[in-house]
DNA sequence: GTTCAGCTACCTACTAGTAGGAAGACAAAA
DNA sequence: TTTTGTCTTCCTACTAGTAGGTAGCTGAAC
């Protein structure tokens, strides 16, 4: 048990955060949780808009870097595509982590304080970002053929995948991602 | 002022959930807004939990029948689908309806009251539903080309349409809707 | 004369957040 | 070596405000 106190609160709050959004939660849940009291969650976090918006940093972070380095150690850009789309396949079927953060806090972006609504917002820039520089170079090596700009195709599969996400949920059948989700990426290969 | 109260409430209690969730508002927030005492609310709708499988109910009832007349008044599948999608597209537009009530509650509908729930659930097999018979008579017709089943392809569309909401609320750029969606409807056309 | 729709006034439970103290860890000072 | 001070973490106890919901009353309408 390496993990901080901090780190416990931002995991149980992630999985709050992901199960019902941002007001779908309280500092109670999360001190039942981890078993500690309120007032201690708030000496790490002094206010809740703060601990979402750490919660926000950290998730965008460590999404960006595991995309980063699917770029680097992955061959190709179809593999590279495809590796993302496994990793929330997977998630999503053990129901670890079945909704994106991000995903679910955008669709209530319009009551979130402006510092953490900035955070998703910048996460969603940085994976169209992602995915029109995978698209890019699958183009360029021929292995993809776009019936649009990298940078539209990209947003079609970001609101794809999200999509895919929501009617998961909503229809409760995990394997609906992937139904989804599969010939979106089958039509982009050359 | 045709209005009855209930309507008044059910409207401000839907754009309401459509900003911020189930979780998002409040009994206060709807007295504010009608200009009658939280008590009296209660005495229309005794639980919130009631409140909300009405307004969904309500909801469901009109896009079913919304998308039945489109069935009938509108002459082709294409236009049909097409007709649907420029719905959304001017209520995301003009902002009177930047979001769909269910997609909404969808993200959010493991902490909801179960009959909420299943009423969510049931619009999102509703309009799969429709969404499949009409590439079924554009195929008939020759009018689709579909690369997988009509099912499948609802499915897509529909996720589609769920995720291009989100992206465009996410980034604030309204105009990202059409430009998700569009591509998607025009590589279904022979 | 009952039903409807609103009201005032209230309740309990819970919200985020605060004040201030106890216990331990650690390092510098005696 | 002991003492002192500081920092961290967590605690109990509390606040003001808000949540959903209730009791019981008015006045008008059918």
């Amino acid at each position: 048990m390496e993990q901080t106190t901090s780190e416990k609160i931002l995991d149980v709050a992630q999985s709050l955060v992901v199960a019902g959004g941002y007001n779908g939660f309280s500092y109670a849940d999360i001190s039942d949780a981890v078993g500690i009291r309120k007032a201690s969650i708030h000496h790490h976090f002094p206010t809740k808009a703060e601990l979402v918006q750490v919660l926000v940093d950290r998730y965008t972070q460590r999404a960006e870097s595991g995309l980063k380095s699917l770029r680097e150690h992955v061959p190709g850009p179809v593999e590279q595509l495809q590796a993302y789309l496994d990793y929330w396949q997977k998630c999503i079927l053990d129901a670890s982590e079945p909704f994106c953060v991000c995903a679910m806090l955008a669709a209530e972006i319009q009551m979130l304080p402006e510092p953490v609504a900035a955070h998703v917002r910048r996460h969603f820039e940085n994976l169209a970002a992602w995915l029109t520089s995978v698209l890019k170079a699958g183009v360029e090596k021929k292995l993809f053929r776009l019936a649009r700009s990298p940078e539209e195709e990209a947003q079609i599969l970001m609101a794809s995948v999200h999509g895919a996400m929501l009617s998961a949920r909503a229809l409760g059948d995990p394997s609906l991602f992937a139904a989804i989700v599969g010939p979106q990426v089958a039509r982009l290969k050359a």
